[in-house]
DNA sequence: TCCCCTTTTTGAAACGTTTCAAATTTCTCA
DNA sequence: TGAGAAATTTGAAACGTTTCAAAAAGGGGA
């Protein structure tokens, strides 16, 4: 690491100045062919190559998008939502050339820390923030100081620039499957963490589809979870507890179903059965469990791409818009959603 | 992002030089105390922050640690094993306050790209390299140009350092289960890529197994797939076409186990009864699928943790080692697996 | 040969920080 | 009160690159 060669040494060699080799190298028209030829070379022969930190320095920018997510590494990184995420960031960041760097917090209560590393440091040229609470006051500071931000989720506050899905229609139209396809008139929920949008507009969805039928949700049929696997345990063991259990749940997100399902096995129940369930998201495990998961499929690889490429939008200039169906107010994208039929909700329908 | 305060507005300001206020954000010892409140003061006040690219580029260091990975961001963000690889890092990088730098290929074949990425800008103070072909020869360039470096994996050679598991072992286990255990006299294999170390050493267990209890495996009998899901799909439906199907498959990784039972559900088999399986990895999905997988468990998160650790070893000084069982001559850490026994395998018993 | 225009090269400034030898101030004690 | 020591502050260099005004070199026509 010590000692490596710099422009200087190329400059030397070559017998040009600094300047002239460093325009040479960065193919500046101004430097005559035959000049660049010989600094080429030269640089070529001595392995040179340009310190980026001092690049960076001097340009004043990282080449570095940061995607805050306020939840443990443990938790980002056991969740395939962000999996897909990530995967739909790193698309557009590939073709831009760009560094993709994942900031998480410590703690799960420490809310503060993923922003101020990235706040503090000035370390990114844009930042991306996935699933943060509607109520978290430190997400909004990045869009007031100025930063470019894009947000992932349905942050629909005037001067934020956010991308998300339909949850209330997707959580619409798995209601009124139980209910109009299946015959249920009383129905359960598993929610996310309802200090997140996602979860409490998925709920909202859940309640008009019961209004437009007549029917309510019982306080009792409702546990509030936070997304995990646990969660969705815990959540089906306490329904299956109550005196009258409910014979079929709209759950949040797979995840909490994959819970779920395990705690109908250990009581000896199963699904559709004994319980229906419908979910949301359509992550890879939908597929796996037993019965495979009906479920609301989002496009979250293309909420991670639409929101790269709006990022980068807006620090470059370009614009590239995707495929999925989205409406758009300049500010927040939406993209649709669609119900995956599978077997957890008792149709004996195809399987992916 | 334009004019923000700079240290030496905060110095101009306070009164000092640029050099004291430094020092005093720096609390470096040898300011006078009033001084240091005072200027401590005066930042805060301008919301002053220091600039990371300047510091880097003084310190010719960039706190931050690249996980190199040569195959494309979309095989690395479906794959749940690098899920585990990437939490287990990224616990370590945050005690240490670094960040961690994805780095893939853009192409599969791209091998090149990954590397270079890194080595090209020095844009890491060390790296941590996953999942590469033991016939890589890029990957060795970094050892070589004395770039801090730890492999994950079997990368036995001198002058090397590596974490990796005993694929050996686990793979001999495995086999030694269906055939002791079940009773099963010819078993087939799908693999992974065989120009990868792991892959051929569990191919290796394998045979050695097989041999051990004076038997062979056929040539019809192995498939080499590349630990993919699609690949185990694959696989299975040529194992199962052969005109006298295996009843028993050891697999070289999970998810291709979860392609497989879906190729077997296809074509109206199933596992146990009429193929066993056994596979390697223990991720996530193993528990999900039905049956779930008899499969040898491998300490993901570990292999992550203890790259890291030896890195920042390398890096800094400090030493810690984790829990797992694992030898080392120094250079080469090797962690020890354990055949998790559940369905797949024709086994009863539990479902963890 | 001289002048002007074009092409190419040079040299220095700038980016924001840390570091450290040297300069300055403050303190201690005879 | 003054000398020497200790504590504190200063100022400039250094990190490696890009940029750009100014200088130099080259070329063409009168």
């Amino acid at each position: 690491m010590k000692g490596r060669t710099t422009l200087k040494d190329v400059a030397k060699i070559a017998g040009v100045s600094i300047g002239t080799a460093s325009m040479a190298i960065n193919h500046n028209p101004l430097v005559n062919e035959e000049t660049r030829k010989k600094v080429l070379e030269i640089a070529a022969e001595l392995e040179y190559v340009p310190n980026e930190i001092a690049r960076r320095f001097q340009a004043q920018r990282t080449n570095t998008i940061a995607v805050v997510i306020p939840h443990t590494a443990s938790h980002v990184f056991s969740h395939p939502y962000f999996n897909g995420i990530f995967l739909g960031i790193t698309e557009v960041l590939e073709k831009y050339g760009m560094t993709l760097n994942i900031s998480t917090s410590p703690a799960e209560t420490d809310e503060q820390s993923a922003y101020q590393k990235i706040l503090q440091n000035r370390a990114a040229d844009g930042v991306i923030v996935a699933s943060a609470a509607a109520t978290d006051k430190n997400a909004f500071r990045f869009a007031q100081l100025g930063y470019p931000v894009v947000f992932i989720g349905d942050f629909l506050e005037e001067g934020i620039t956010s991308v998300g899905v339909d949850d209330y229609a997707g959580a619409f139209e798995a209601t009124e499957h139980l209910i109009k396809v299946h015959g249920f008139s009383r129905l359960a929920h598993i929610s996310g963490p309802l200090e997140h949008s996602s979860a409490r507009t998925r709920l909202d969805g859940l309640l008009e589809a019961l209004q437009a039928h007549q029917l309510e949700l019982l306080p009792s049929d409702l546990y509030e979870g936070d997304y995990s696997q646990e969660a969705g345990y815990v959540g089906m063991k306490r329904l299956i507890a109550l005196d009258d259990p409910p014979r079929a749940v709209f759950i949040g997100n797979d995840l909490m179903s994959v819970g779920a399902l395990q705690a109908l096995g250990e009581a000896g129940l199963s699904a559709p059965k004994d319980v229906a369930i419908v979910s949301f998201d359509d992550v890879h495990l939908a597929q796996l469990t037993s019965p495979p998961l009906t479920t609301v499929r989002q496009p979250i690889k293309e909420l991670g791409h639409s929101a790269a490429e709006i990022l980068m939008e807006r620090l470059t200039g370009d614009v590239d818009t995707g495929s999925w169906q989205r409406t758009t107010d300049g500010q927040h994208h939406k993209f649709e959603t669609k119900l995956v039929v599978r077997r957890s909700c008792g149709c004996t329908g195809g399987d992916s």
